[in-house]
DNA sequence: TACCAGGTAAAAA
DNA sequence: TTTTTACATGGT
C-alpha cells in the first residue's frame, strides 16, 4: 500500500459521484478502482481516502511493483497536480459561482487512466448521448479488453489497431467511427501519435496536433485537452450538454450558443473548464 | 414513433 | 468556398 498526499482540498467520495452522475449507473462506488497496464503489467489500482488529505493506493496482482510507477498512474488518474483554491478564490466572488463551489467544495474531475483510453472516449461520445456512447465502450472493453486481477481493462492500441471494422462496428460504431478507432490506434503503435510526449508541450500546441488527428475536430480536442490532459481552463464551447446547462444556471435554462457560454465563463479564466464542470455536476446532483 | 443526443468528414452545391 | 448529408445507440 502506498500513502499520497493530495495538494489543497479533495473530496475523492464526491469526485466518484460526480463522475458517475454523467453515466448510467445506478449508484457510485466508493473506492476508485481501475484495471491498468503499469509498466506492461496487468494491475487493479484501488484508490480511497484516508482522512485528512491522503490516498491510499493498492495495486493488485502484481507481486513488485515500480512505485514511481504506480505514483505516476494514480496522480493522473484523481489530478493530483491541479490545486482547486486559486479556483475557489475566482469563483466565491461570483453569485451564481459560490452557491455550487461550496456545496461540492473538494470536486474534482477524474481522469481515465489512459490518454489513449480518452481519445477513444472522445470519439464514442461525439454527436451521441453519454447514455449510448457508455453502453458502446462497455462492448469494446468486453470484447476486447484484457482481464487483469478480475477485472477488464481497456483495451489497448494494439488490440484495436488488430481489429477488424466489422468487429469494431459490432460494437455499435458507425463505420466512420470505426475507422477513426483503428486509425488512432494504429498511428499511435506505429508512434506517429505519442500522447505521454504531447503531454509536456503547450497548450495551443497540443491542441493543433489533436486537431491533426482524423476523428477530431474542435470539440473532441479541446474535451480531451480538458478531460484527459488535465487543462482546467479547456473548453468544449460547441458541447450541447454544457450549453443547456450553463443555460439553466445564466439564462432562464435557453440553450446557450458557443459565444454566450464563453462570455459566461470568461470570469473563471484560467479555469473556465473546470467551472463548467463544477456547475454540470451540480446540475445532475441537484445540490 | 419520432427525435434528439456533450460531432465529424466527405459529398454536393 | 460554403452548405448539406450520413451516421451509431439509448432515452423520452
Amino acid at each position: 500500500m502506498l500513502l499520497i498526499r493530495v495538494r489543497g482540498p479533495f473530496n475523492l467520495r464526491l469526485s466518484l459521484a460526480g463522475a458517475a452522475s454523467f453515466l448510467p449507473i445506478a449508484r457510485a462506488p466508493d473506492v476508485f478502482r481501475v484495471a491498468v497496464d503499469i509498466d506492461g503489467m496487468p494491475a487493479v489500482v484501488s484508490i480511497s481516502q484516508a482522512p485528512r488529505q491522503l490516498f491510499s493506493v493498492r495495486a493488485s496482482s502484481i507481486p513488485e511493483i515500480d512505485e514511481a510507477s504506480l505514483k505516476k498512474i494514480t496522480k493522473r488518474l484523481v489530478w493530483s497536480d491541479l490545486d482547486l483554491q486559486p479556483f475557489y478564490r475566482l469563483a466565491i466572488v461570483n453569485p451564481i459561482m459560490r452557491p455550487v463551489v461550496s456545496s461540492l467544495t473538494g470536486l474534482k474531475p477524474l481522469c481515465p487512466a489512459t490518454l489513449f483510453e480518452m481519445a477513444i472516449i472522445a470519439i464514442t461520445e461525439q454527436q451521441l448521448s453519454l447514455a449510448a456512447a457508455f453502453h458502446i465502450r462497455n462492448r469494446l472493453i468486453s470484447r476486447f479488453g484484457a482481464r487483469s486481477g478480475g477485472q477488464l481493462r481497456f483495451p489497448s492500441a494494439e488490440i484495436l489497431a488488430a481489429a477488424s471494422l466489422e468487429e469494431l462496428q459490432h460494437c455499435g460504431l458507425s463505420h466512420r467511427k470505426a475507422e477513426y478507432v483503428k486509425e488512432l490506434a494504429s498511428s499511435v503503435i506505429q508512434g506517429a501519435l505519442d500522447f505521454d510526449a504531447l503531454e509536456r508541450k503547450r497548450e495551443d500546441h497540443i491542441r493543433e496536433e489533436l486537431l491533426a488527428i482524423r476523428g477530431f475536430g474542435e470539440w473532441s480536442a479541446d474535451y480531451m485537452l480538458s478531460r484527459g490532459f488535465g487543462r482546467p481552463d479547456a473548453l468544449p464551447a460547441g458541447d450541447v450538454g454544457l450549453q443547456r446547462v450553463l443555460g439553466h444556471y445564466f439564462a432562464h435554462g435557453r440553450r446557450l450558443t458557443a459565444a454566450q457560454l464563453k462570455r459566461k465563463l470568461a470570469p473563471f479564466k484560467p479555469f473556465r473548464g473546470l467551472a463548467a464542470y463544477y456547475l454540470a455536476v451540480h446540475w445532475r446532483l441537484r445540490r
